[in-house]
Formats: C-alpha cells, sequence, structure tokens
DNA sequence: TGACACAAACCGACTGGTTGGTATGCTCTA
DNA sequence: TAGAGCATACCAACCAGTCGGTTTGTGTCA
C-alpha cells in the first residue's frame, strides 16, 4: 500500500489526476498498451510531474489499485443498501446495487483491479499484488454479511463467508470479462441473476423482489 | 490445457511453434509486455519468419485465439465425461474434469481467450473478438447440455442453457484471476465446487459424488 | 505587512534502449 | 526452376525515464 493523501488535498492535484487517468485509460487500453506520455495528456500533466509523484510506471499503476481500492470502498460503503438490519438483506442489495452501475460504457464499470491483475501477474508483482489485495479485501468485507447470515440462517456443510464471498467476486469479474467481448453489461445482469439465485437457494429463501 | 497437438502438419512448423510461444508468454506475461522477439526466441525462431507467417503482431494475437479454439475444444471434447447419457451428468463430468485440470503452475491452466480479451479489449479488435468467439464458443457447447437437461428434468423460470454456459464461463474466468492473485488453484476448485451446488440445488439433484 | 528562505510541485527538451516492422537474400523441395 | 519457408541486417518510431531549471506555496521573523 503506497503512500497517497487522497482525502487531505481538496483540489485535484496532478497525483489524483494521474490516478484517475490511469483508471480510464488502464481499463480501456491494458497497462502496458498505455504510455507514459497518454496517461500525461490525459491528465493533463506534464513527464515531469508523472515522475515528480511516482517513481516508475509500474508504481503509478500500483497506485492506482490503491486508489481503486479507496474509491470502490467509500462507494459501496455509502450505498443504501448497507441500511438493511438484515446481513442476508444487505448482500441481496449489494447484488442489486451492482446491477444498477451496470451501466454505459463497458470500460466505464468494469474492474481496474481485475484488468491489471489479469494482465500484470508475471510482469509486475507490485500491480499485481495491491490489485489482488482490493478485489480480496472486497471480498472480504461481503463475507463479514455472509458470516453474519450463516450464523443466523444456517447454510449446508462447508459454505463459508469467505468461500462466498470471493466467489461472487469471481463471477463478477468472469461476467465483466464477457462485456468486453459483448459490448454490453448483459453478462452482468445474468451474473447477478444467477448469484441471486443460489444464494437464496442456500438460504432457503424466497425471492423478496 | 497447455498440451497442444497439431493435426494438419505433424512436424511442428515456424507458426506452430510460434501459436505455442504466444498461448504461454501471453498467458504469463500479458500481449503488450511480450515482445516479437521474446515470442521468437521462445518458439527457437527468427524474425523473419514471425513475419512470413504474421502480417503483425496483433495477427498473431487473434490467431493465437482461433488456435486456442481448436485446441481447447478438442481436449474437452476428447474427454471422458462426454460419454455420460445423461446431458446433466456431462455437465457436472465437465465440471470435475475443470477441476482436475487446474493443477500445476497458474499460467498454465488459465485462459488465453480471457486474459486477452480483458487486456485487449478497447487496443485491437481483432484479438477481442476471437477471443470472445473462444469462449462464447465453449459457453455454447456447454449450453446444448444444459439445454437438454432442462428439458428432461425442468428449471425454474427464466433459466436458458446459454445463460448458464455463460455463467459457467464468467465464474471460471473469474476463479481465474483469483487465481493469479493467490497464486494457486484454489479459487478454481471453490468455484467449480459453488457451481457444482447450484447446478444440483437447481435441477433439484441429490450430489451423486 | 512584507521581505526572505526553502521546499515541494511542476516543466519539457533530451536520451539511450527497445519496439514492431521491412528489405533482401539464401535454401530447400516439388 | 519457381516459390514456400526461413535467416540476417537494418530502420524509424516510440518508449520509459532523466535532468537542469522554473514556478508556486508556506512558514519565519523583523
Amino acid at each position: 500500500m503506497s503512500t497517497n493523501q487522497t482525502f487531505a488535498s481538496a483540489k485535484p492535484n496532478a497525483r489524483i489526476k494521474l490516478l484517475d487517468a490511469a483508471i480510464k485509460l488502464v481499463r480501456q487500453y491494458g497497462f502496458s498498451a498505455t504510455s507514459v506520455d497518454q496517461l500525461c495528456t490525459e491528465a493533463s500533466v506534464t513527464k515531469g510531474a508523472f515522475f515528480h509523484h511516482f517513481k516508475s510506471k509500474d508504481a503509478l499503476g500500483a497506485a492506482a489499485a490503491d486508489y481503486w481500492t479507496e474509491t470502490s470502498s467509500a462507494l459501496f460503503m455509502d450505498a443504501d443498501y448497507n441500511q438493511h438490519d438484515d446481513p442476508l438483506d444487505r448482500y441481496l442489495g449489494y447484488l442489486d446495487f451492482r446491477d444498477a452501475i451496470a451501466v454505459g460504457e463497458v470500460a466505464e464499470f468494469t474492474c481496474y483491479a481485475g484488468t491489471s491483475l489479469q494482465e500484470c501477474y508475471g510482469s509486475s508483482d507490485d500491480i499485481r499484488d495491491a490489485a489482488y489485495h482490493s478485489i480480496a479485501n472486497h471480498g472480504q468485507r461481503l463475507a463479514q454479511d455472509l458470516d453474519a447470515a450463516i450464523a443466523k440462517y444456517g447454510a449446508p456443510e462447508g459454505i463459508t463467508g469467505i468461500s462466498l464471498g470471493l466467489y461472487t467476486q469471481a463471477a463478477l469479474q468472469g461476467a465483466f470479462i464477457l462485456a468486453k467481448g459483448q459490448g454490453s453489461a448483459q453478462p452482468v445482469h445474468d451474473a447477478v441473476a444467477h448469484l441471486r439465485r443460489y444464494i437464496l437457494m442456500l438460504f432457503k429463501r424466497e425471492d423478496p423482489k
């Protein structure tokens, strides 16, 4: 986890603009295919500013994964579905939220962490680790609600919160890949529907919808 | 999956050697981060041979996706599980097979098509289309068994073979991403177990295991 | 208040190595 | 002997990263 003071500084400085540019361009073109010059142009920043803030292109890629962790954590933490008292309702609300934000251009709702982890496995340990941490951390937060749901409702032998949480992430990440192939959000909506059905059956619950 | 045998030409010529090299190196380092020179070295072939067989690096990437479609189709088509009379048994056998081949180095059991589709979306239409075709084609073959299972056993409203087939691919592709993050096949085994449980509940079947 | 000191932020021309791709010629085999 | 298959040398464009210098913000103290 590299150092970043995203919270303190109000106005977007070069650092934040570069992180935003990375998340936008890497999701579209991939990390290696995006040059430092492109990133600077997108961020309206010079090369000097780039290497003032990041010691290398790889360092930006890893910092962007951390930034992604922070911004997406905030997005999901602030969402309404967390208000539910019931842990299973919170999980189902998470799925609904995922469904709702899968709109617009494909590159805009897919995952920076998944893309860069897939691509940079083997070529950059720092990016791989930071990207995996982002996804695992997200699955871990789901696992809390799921463990609570298991404690409350019971579940079949061998089912754990973390296993279900990571499986949820896997299904969504894979759906993003299919979405990139189709140029449509449909695979994400389908994956959410299957996950919902699976969870409802696992916990022997009627669909509240 | 990494074991690929050619059909037509018996002796591996430069073309096949380059395709094998692409599938190996791209899964490990990504497409952009793998240079033409690296591919040639890996294939024990010169640059002249490379551009004799492929008009560009992108063309190799797309051809490798087609090659991947062929070799993996053959692998799954020849597998024992297809001998089952029951379509649901064939699907479950497919999952078992997936589970069984997820061994060894992560880059060796992950999917060339998924990796390059993820990375090259936005930077190469040819690679994206060829890679998506590979995955969609695979899901389509699963859909045949699943449609037969639905016809035979019935299924909840809204469940279709193609939807389940593509969801299966999505869950596996996502599991490959997690596997790259963990450096272990565990996420694949977990995803297979969840998929199996989902399907068994959907079709109201006892686990035959 | 304002002059000064200092550091962080930023600038952009430059560099050396790498990249994908080409031009040309050799060598087998049908 | 024609041409498919391959080898070698080469190139222009591009790449990540450098570096000397300028601007901007901030704290200090008379």
